[in-house]
DNA sequence: CACAAACTTGCACAGTGTGCAATGTTTACT
DNA sequence: AGTAAACATTGCACACTGTGCAAGTTTGTG
């Protein structure tokens, strides 16, 4: 990686802990794009070269799976279920995911619908991706099926990381078990 | 009803149908609150007491499940799936949805991702008041279950009412008859 | 070192959304 | 019918958002 790309990433790091600092201090709604640049020791208008809105300032950028690495999905022959759960939880040990980091922006965004909506948009991209994956295992003529499920998983792994943030003791790598769980459970329930 | 009430909604309409027919015209984007309070006949302030900002213009209310009108919905004793099917299929009968207006809508929101942020919310409300109902007929140790499955549900109507849009031959009621079927095939895709 | 590509910044500007106060309309009540 | 309270509409001022552009600065490469 080149200097460039790590000089990029650092900035838009400083972005985020800038405004998840003032957010904390000011209020999400009193705080102005102009006080995040402040904060973070850069103009405005860079500022709006790293994220489009304070919003995505504080949520950082969007788990994304990549589908390329995700090969042995489409093909394998495990249950579903379990799958599912690995595929999401590998995705969350590639992301150096801070539980005192994650509480402080956890914080913010219960305050803020603003931000909720933005959260919901993230969710709904990576629930997107999962789609792609399912609908090549499953078959295209179960597309909408393949949605649902993504969806159906995608909040699963919103609840489980809220329970591993919440729980002081847990391991990253509990989050998967937690998910497939949570997935079996709708599954009973529907029957 | 109020005459308040009654010119209430309907200038809320107006402006609705106002925002639609300029969105089609110039462009989603291209569109200020200007050029639909113009188109309207009112001022852009009295625009802004009806609606938070545009995208709110064109999508209308938001479609809410009625928690006391519901009750029998907590206390039932058939398949958990034909009633979730039925208590959303519900509310879309008393809301007077418009083949033609629902299509304009469709195709202003397709190409617009604000607007899409803007429907994921309102289905996530919906999502909310079906969880709480969920959550009270399976029982609060099952509150996450139950915000899964509410999504889960939500997601499904969402697709059902699309498939509707596009099928000029069916009838309202089928929408309910596509969501049963759809969980049913999650359920079945689970196993 | 020199040069192209990428990054930062200031400035100008169109648009958003809100508070406030003036003015008009509807409702409820006598 | 008359009146006061409640509500609706509007103009105006203002702070903030987000983008295009152009000029200056930094970084990677041959």
């Amino acid at each position: 990686m080149n200097l460039r790309e790590r000089r990029r990433r650092q900035t838009a790091r400083d972005i985020q802990t800038a405004a998840v600092t003032v957010a904390l201090r000011n209020g999400f709604d009193q705080m102005t794009t102009e006080a995040i640049a402040h904060e973070a020791g850069i103009s405005t208008r860079t500022f709006f070269n790293y994220y489009n809105n304070k919003q995505a300032a504080i949520l950082g950028a969007a788990v994304r799976i990549d589908v390329e690495a995700a090969g042995w999905f489409t093909c394998s022959d495990d249950a579903l279920i379990d799958d599912i759960a690995k595929l999401l939880g590998q995705r969350l040990q590639d992301d150096p995911l801070e539980r005192a980091v994650l509480r402080k922006i956890m914080a913010v965004v219960d305050a803020n619908p603003s931000l909720q909506d933005l959260f919901r948009k993230k969710v709904h991209e990576t629930s997107l991706s999962l789609a792609t994956l399912l609908e090549v295992r499953l078959g295209g003529e179960r597309a909408i099926e393949s949605r649902l499920l993504a969806e159906l998983a995608t909040h699963a792994l919103t609840e489980a990381v809220v329970i591993w943030a919440a729980d002081e003791d847990s391991a990253l790598d509990e989050i998967s078990v937690l998910v497939a769980a949570k997935l079996r459970s709708v599954r009973e329930i529907l029957s």
